[in-house]
RNA sequence: GCUUGUGUGGCGGAAUUGGUAGACGCGCUGGACUCAAAAUCCAGUGGUAGCAAUAUCGUGUGGGUUCGAGUCCCACCACAAGCACCA
């Protein structure tokens, strides 16, 4: 059938006109929300990997809303942020433009594919309508002290002249375009996250996320608990706090470590040692994230001249300053156990500094011994394990007023700025007299100017720095002349709350109402990258626990179960991309094979949550079946009912089918409807009733020329059908066949009846010819009888 | 180094609570139809031996538990992704 171009866009047609698939706000079906990530409208157009996971949703949601759900299944655009602006600056065209021009070749590849999106609730993040309440968002952090200015070292790309978040920077690689990360201090708005780190962690415990997924946030909050300790530096009132999980190790602190950037160290530097302490902290400024992880296998630092007293013993020990120590963990400043701590004991070794075990453990000659031990050498600790003397350890520390229990995360706030043209102008105004003030909320959204120059600046400003008669302003609270931030928000921030503006999504009063986001409740399914797991999964969550927390969102936690797709990868099983020539466009997929081929053959193409290589001839595969599918029309009389041979397999794939969509086992879906067309392709004849529910199982996943098939039978249109119910009893066969083993190894089958007593069974086991052959003269010492499954007989 | 995930035919991958390993699809081989090709249909397809019934080996490696292990336990190996001096 080489019509299926104009058969396909004849069903997307009748969808749209008829309103088919649009969501209804408090209608009184059961509410379902199934969120895909919405994508970057990259000028590279829809990759097949989107295919996959869109149609999987799609799927789900089309068979949801046979069940009589009523369906929320949105699409939008992502559309601030580098991607889009770094596309329109190699393409010299404005953002604006390039975005709206890109959206629509997505949109119309998408309607391409049949997806069962609500197309009424689209909307991009860089529509002012849209964006106007993420700035009212922030004004709400600012307003709630979330949200504050502060300058902080910041992750600098040279290439892309931006500050970059720890996330963008990981590795102290930028992640965009793979230059180095260097350090930089910049006044930067910064959101309180690490207010949240506890909550964030804790919520968790109300999603039904992928136990991967939750690893990867707990990870990523990185929680650990521990005390914080107090250190007299020797002949000074000064002193220093250093954090520590190991609080029992104390008696075997040899020596303490502050970060170069310590705020106490040139305080406490002797004279002698001031010159040396002063280039070594130079030459760590230097360095960037990359240099200090990397090539600091060896560790470096200098002894500053000064002496902590170990408050458990009073002993003086050396301080010293090193990179290995950073400042932005813990206080930036340890207590060293080089006997129990590995990096310590590199350290110690390096500078011969004393070894003192206090834990009996391997020989501390070779290497730390960093696991639990009975306690020696440490007084009151002597004898107890590690459990208990932290515990020992912590009374003694809040009792003698030298420390107590400290959690610490590695989760930071949010640096929140972005040198950038692209991306959501920061509300705020610059007042000589006020300082930082708010815009009025009446007054937002606060548009992006438009200008001829958006490129980044050389010295670190947004290109918005330039245009002075946007900068320049009033204070709204005293009139007097004042700037505007012209720092711009980072990608992340747009994308942390769609999923809430689509419950209500052309709300002019409110970013949501109350009403609309109670009735919808919670995203049920969350499709996307195992690559958003841990950022944009955890901003949005602290998004919506913040808005939770002012009263604007009805639960802590807005998102109940988030799935994760695998890639589609080139057939060459690698990472698709230009370079490697590839890339698969689905365009050229639809135009050859149709869109209903395609979208089977990436839900059959193997587990959903791994990724897979494409291969063409799979593909084909696919298009046999549908074919298949189409001919087995010739063969349909007119009976309503099963038919009774085919009853048992119909029951069978209705459950399946059923089951795998809502488990995301797509592929074994297909293949379960791929058995049952071959067995009505076995029949000499199929019945109407037979046929028509073959269409309906498949229609979720080849929307279309089931639809068109099913037209061409008589019935109505199979998005205006209920999904077939399955009769348990039906699916349980009458007769099977079972494995015979003898001593565990399989020597026969028998075929069974479904009420055959296990006595039974095992007569007609014990009297098959060839086990009989393994059975006599032999002692029988056990059988082993599972009603369905297996009979095994141990002989001696 | 740490965390997580994955190892099953020539390939993608199946295998409810441990119960006939290799479903389904691809590819391949042989045959039918055809002047020929495509398409379609039929048969076969984990290795080895055998005409066959069947036997034997077989789910990364080595052990273990069990009547029975791809599945559970212990130890290792390989690959992938993420994190990486987080005290």
């Amino acid at each position: 059938m080489d019509n299926f171009l104009s058969i396909e866009k004849k069903w997307q047609e009748y969808w749209e006109k008829n309103n088919i698939f649009e969501a209804q706000n408090g209608s009184s079906k059961e509410p379902y929300y199934i969120l895909v990530e919405f994508p970057y409208p990259s000028g590279e157009g829809l990759h097949v990997g989107h295919v996959r996971s869109y149609t999987a949703q799609d799927a789900l949601a089309r068979m949801k809303r046979m069940q009589g759900y009523n369906v929320l299944y949105p699409m939008g655009w992502d559309a601030f942020g580098a991607p889009a602006e770094q596309f329109a600056i190699k393409n010299h065209v404005h953002p604006k433009e390039a975005v709206k021009r890109n959206i629509a070749t997505f949109k119309k590849q998408m309607q391409a594919l049949g997806f069962s999106f609500d197309w009424k609730r689209e909307f991009a993040t860089t529509d002012p309508e849209y964006y106007k309440w993420t700035q009212w968002q922030f004004l709400q952090f600012y307003k709630h002290g979330m949200a504050y200015k502060d300058t902080v070292p910041v992750n600098w790309c040279n290439t892309c002249k931006t500050v970059l978040s720890n996330e963008d920077a990981a590795g102290g690689v930028c992640e965009r375009c793979g230059s180095q990360v260097v350090q930089k201090e910049k006044s930067q708005w910064m959101l309180r996250m690490s207010d949240y780190a506890e909550d964030l962690l804790k919520g968790l415990d109300d999603t039904n996320f992928a136990e991967k997924v939750k690893l990867g946030q707990i990870n990523w909050i990185g929680k650990s608990v521990g005390a914080h300790v107090v250190f007299k530096v020797a002949d000074t009132d000064q002193e220093f706090t250093v954090f520590t999980t190991r609080c029992d190790t104390l008696f075997g602190a040899t020596y303490c470590v502050l970060a170069p950037e310590h705020k106490l160290v040139s305080a406490i530097t002797s004279a002698d040692k001031k010159q040396e302490v002063e280039e070594y902290k130079q030459k760590c400024a230097l360095k960037n994230e990359l240099e200090r992880t990397e090539l600091n296998k060896d560790k470096t630092g200098v002894f500053i001249g000064a002496y902590a007293i170990n408050p458990v013993n009073n002993q003086k020990i050396p301080i010293y300053i090193s990179d290995y120590v950073l400042a932005s963990y813990g206080t930036g400043a340890i207590m060293a156990v080089p006997a129990h701590d590995e990096r310590d004991y590199e350290f110690a070794k390096k500078f011969n500094i004393p070894i003192i075990p206090v834990l009996e453990g391997d020989d501390i000659e070779k290497e730390a011994y960093t696991e639990d031990g009975i306690h020696i050498n440490s007084e009151f600790l002597n004898g107890l394990g590690k459990e208990e003397a932290i515990e020992k350890m912590l009374a003694w520390l809040e009792e003698h007023q030298c420390g107590e229990r400290k959690v610490n995360y590695k989760m930071r706030d949010w640096i929140f700025s972005r040198q950038r043209f692209w991306g959501e102008p920061i509300p705020m105004i610059n007042c000589p007299k006020c300082g930082w003030v708010p815009m009025k909320e009446e007054d937002l959204p606060l548009l992006l100017p438009d200008v001829a120059e958006y490129e980044p600046t050389d010295n670190g400003e947004s290109p918005l720095a330039k245009i002075t008669d946007w900068v320049n302003t009033t204070c709204p609270k005293c009139g007097a002349k004042a700037k505007r931030e012209t720092d711009t928000m980072p990608n992340w921030a747009g994308s942390s709350w769609y999923f809430l503006r689509f419950m209500d999504a052309h709300n002019d009063y409110e970013f949501a109402s109350m009403e609309a986001m109670k009735y919808w409740q919670k995203v049920n399914w969350y499709n996307g990258g195992m690559e958003h797991t841990a950022r944009h999964l955890l901003y949005a969550r602290f998004w919506v626990q913040f808005l939770y927390n002012i009263g604007l969102v009805p639960n802590k936690e807005m998102i109940w179960t988030r799935v994760s797709h695998g890639m589609v990868l080139g057939s060459n099983n690698e990472k698709m991309s230009k370079s490697k020539g590839n890339v698969i466009n689905p365009d050229d997929i639809i135009k050859e094979y149709g869109a209903d081929v395609l979208r089977i053959y990436e839900m059959f193409m193997g587990d959903y949550e791994q990724d897979a290589p494409w291969s063409t001839d799979s593909l084909r595969g696919c298009k046999r079946f549908v074919d298949k599918v189409i001919r087995l029309k010739e063969k349909v009389k007119n009976e309503e009912a099963y038919s009774q041979d085919l009853e048992s397999i119909i029951h069978k794939t209705i459950k399946k089918v059923e089951n795998d969509l809502q488990t995301m086992r797509y592929n074994t879906a297909v293949s379960s409807l791929m058995i049952l067309v071959n067995s009505m392709e076995e029949a000499k004849e199929i019945t109407k009733g037979d046929y028509h529910l073959l269409l309906t199982l498949l229609n979720p996943i080849a929307p279309h020329i089931t639809e068109e098939l099913n037209e061409e039978l008589g019935y109505e249109p199979i998005c205006l059908s209920s999904w077939p119910a399955y009769d348990e009893a039906k699916t349980i066969d009458n007769e099977i066949t079972i494995g015979v083993q003898v001593n565990g190894k399989l020597r026969g089958d028998i075929t069974i009846t479904k009420d055959m007593s296990k006595e039974d069974i095992l007569a007609k086991a014990l009297n098959h010819e060839n086990i009989l052959k393994y059975t006599q003269d032999k002692e029988i010492v056990k059988t082993i009888v599972v009603p369905q499954k297996i009979v095994n007989i141990v002989v001696k």
